[in-house]
DNA sequence: GATGAATGAGACTTCATTCAT
DNA sequence: CATGAATGAAGTCTCATTCAT
């Protein structure tokens, strides 16, 4: 029910528990799958009993939820000073090292990552709202708005949300198709033709 | 294990049983979600026995991936026909009326769609490549390849992919957001530009 | 709960049926083993509907139970025709013929013979009774009885059984230990030394 | 598939949970016999939920497996120790101790061992051989080896062998004529001559 | 007589969660 | 705070048997 941690851990000691018992999460989904993977199972390669386990998280959900945060607050971050970045640069490259960013940020543990946008549908977090759009979307709305002059879409916001929703797949299928599609040059290509077609279709940047 | 039905029915009476289950199925799917999603609740709201289930299908997952199937073949055929029918004109009014056809096929039961959508990701990875990509993807590419000269892409395998890849997650964001965003034809002129941005840049056609 | 055949099969279409289902019941048995025979897998082995097979056997027990006496016929028909061949010749001989005919008896179809043994105790079947001990126990016993002067056990009806319950359980296991060993005559001497040393330990025959 | 126990009772509780377990298994197998044997009715006797039975054990065959395993440990004991005590004396004696012992050890719970001894072929064919017939064949052939001078045999462990597939059964089936047969002193005369006349028929010891 | 679809009680097993120690 | 034994509702699936066609 509650997705809140049950009491914010004030001793060091505590802190290691939970940060442990997120690591064991992490294994043990990535390598068993959700269907698999109990809070039994979580405590035990802890190292820890499943009374424990439940003094930090109220339940199940609470558990992958923290760990769904953990990914969406690392890729926040990741996005935020990318972008402030290169917002004052030319489109193309703006657009590619966004691109990169987020590739660069699943690369690091991409089973973990598929096993969590897996999970979110079933977690009732609405995606979009919760986890990263509701972060990301406006940022990219206010850079469109700053280069409205530039740009072709007249719905900032709506633009902004479209690109989310399609690059966010784009990276993630490119992902799931494993490491050799992923160092492609070709595809970060077609992915930052895609992105200045959509913005900027007659090239004026 | 497997996903395949456990024998074809061969009266009326059976093929009547297994339609039945299958709508129980998407009732018993929209109605609760996919977590209490029993075959016993389908079974009883089917009217039928637990065995019956049995005899078509030899277990839970089978029962939706014959759900998803039947989404997908509905879809593939609605792609190609309207693939068919506009391949020759211009490309904005073909991509737009490509969009405007997969809309219009998830308008029918969108609650069963979403739902589907949901569960893809736990019936495998694979589902969305073999369901439709692997179908679609060759016929974009071919249409690309006809129309090379007054398009962008250099590889036309692709860009097909990155296309998919792009538009179908695009489409079921607008679905999962709910009919109001869904009816806003802005959304459709965004999803166009998307796709006459990535191909044709510079607006040659 | 009845173990007789629900009706006798009169016209040769049925008793053909009969038979076949019989086959089909050794095969599923010995391919899968008791537990996974089930009664529509051996009427789908059969070639018959289910339907049929309860024409013909009121119940999986009855099935089971006629396989076995159809086992049991044969080993009787055997045995006596083989006693009555040496009844009147030198002891040793007549142990050998008796041990080398019931293992020719086992050597046909082991498989079968092994399920079938194993599960005499679940048919709620008296094997001594019912089965093979209360037709060859008193013919060992007349035949003691007749040979009593050159013999050493008093009581000749527990001499018989005794004999059974050890010598049957003895070629069981040599038919499970596989066929080289089966075939050692080495085997074979010892048996018979184990039946003359008991009927006539100072070697007067 | 397994047939060890899941974990092992490091507390004191849980080790009741195990031994209450135990005993509720062999009172259910013997008063409603293995068909009716189910988890659920075994942990509702022991008076402990099904959840506590499969924390110890992985499934029902492991249940029964650990109750044959207690037989065969008792068993293998009491073999080895009236060996050991009468290996010295005279041959008859020594085949008498060791009969009676077995039989002893099967008086104490009879249909506790009736009910082992019938589910052994379904635990599979191994367990006789590896539960008790591995341990006391080696006994029994150097037993043999020490007076191979007094005795008959040239093979000490064919022979050993032998006597093992011979006199188990033979209790065995003693045991399950119950207790009026199992009484019988004239019995264990016979089984004794068995023995005495296999090894030494000529009567030299 | 034959067919085979349908039945449904009941078996085995799992796992989130609690609570005595 | 930690432990881990215990809980038990609930889920998936099987199979002997029946009966309408």
């Amino acid at each position: 029910m509650t997705r809140q941690p049950r009491k914010r851990p004030r001793q060091a000691r505590s802190r290691a528990t939970v940060e442990t018992l997120l690591e064991a999460t992490t294994r043990v989904l990535v390598d068993h799958g959700f269907e698999k993977t109990t809070t039994n199972r979580v405590a035990e390669v802890a190292g820890v009993s499943v009374g424990s386990l439940y003094q930090y998280f109220p339940n199940k959900e609470a558990l992958i939820g923290a760990l769904v945060e953990v990914h969406f607050t690392r890729m926040r971050a990741l996005f935020a000073s990318t972008l402030a970045a290169v917002a004052d640069g030319p489109l193309p490259l703006a657009a590619r090292a966004l691109i990169e960013a987020v590739m660069a940020g699943h690369r690091e543990h991409p089973d973990l990552h598929r096993v969590v946008l897996e999970q979110l549908p079933r977690l009732g977090i609405q995606a979009e709202r919760d986890g990263f759009d509701a972060f990301a979307v406006p940022l990219i709305a206010s850079y469109i708005e700053r280069r409205r002059a530039d740009l072709r879409p007249a719905d900032a916001h709506l633009a902004a949300w479209v690109l989310m929703r399609t690059l966010q797949p784009l990276v993630h299928a490119a992902v799931l198709r494993g490491p050799e599609f992923f160092a492609d040059p070709a595809f970060i290509d077609e992915a930052t033709a895609l992105v200045v077609g959509y913005l900027a279709p007659v090239g004026e940047i």
